[in-house]
DNA sequence: GCCAACGTTGGC
DNA sequence: GCCAACGTTGGC
């Protein structure tokens, strides 16, 4: 199994919407590296979801990849913000998985909090600059952020 | 294939 | 709202 972080703005898709949800495509990301990290999510792989753009950013929550990606819907969709022309049914550049809620934190754990892990001092995470909505953690990465609630 | 200009992300 | 840092685009 293995353990991914995906950002979400939290006035966009916090992950009390997905709770409420209950299942989610992860449609919408349009950057390849990130692209490249959500087609190689299996079934089963735990995602720790974190909220950008908000008071307090950090850690709120866990998924699990219910079904792996197909080729996201927006990017055929003419009028949308995601949709991309270059993408054919035959060749779609975009792909989403499935996300299922497993559980919400009592507590978030805040950005500031993160910068104190020193099991996470390596991650993209953190690192000054770092842009990237999909990333893969290790599995000491993750463990340590189970440890803290 | 380089690189400047532009757009976006995300913390503050 | 500002701005640093980065990814992408497009002219050459």
């Amino acid at each position: 199994m293995n353990y991914w972080l995906v950002k979400t703005e939290e006035d966009i898709y916090p992950i009390d919407q997905l709770k409420k949800d209950l299942e989610t495509l992860w449609d919408g990301v349009r950057n390849f590296q990130a692209r490249n990290y959500l087609t190689s999510m299996n079934k089963g792989d735990q995602v720790f979801i974190y909220h950008s753009n908000a008071e307090i950013p950090g850690i709120t929550g866990i998924a699990v990849i219910s079904k792996t990606a197909i080729p996201d819907p927006l990017q055929f969709l003419t009028g949308s913000d995601y949709h991309d022309k270059r993408s054919t049914k035959e060749k779609p550049l975009w792909f989403s998985p499935t996300f299922k809620f497993k559980f919400k934190f009592k507590n978030k754990i805040a950005l500031e909090e993160l910068r104190n892990i020193k099991e996470l001092k390596d991650s993209p995470l953190l690192r000054k600059g770092n842009r990237l909505s999909v990333m893969p953690l290790t599995e000491s990465e993750a463990k340590v952020l189970l440890s803290q609630k």
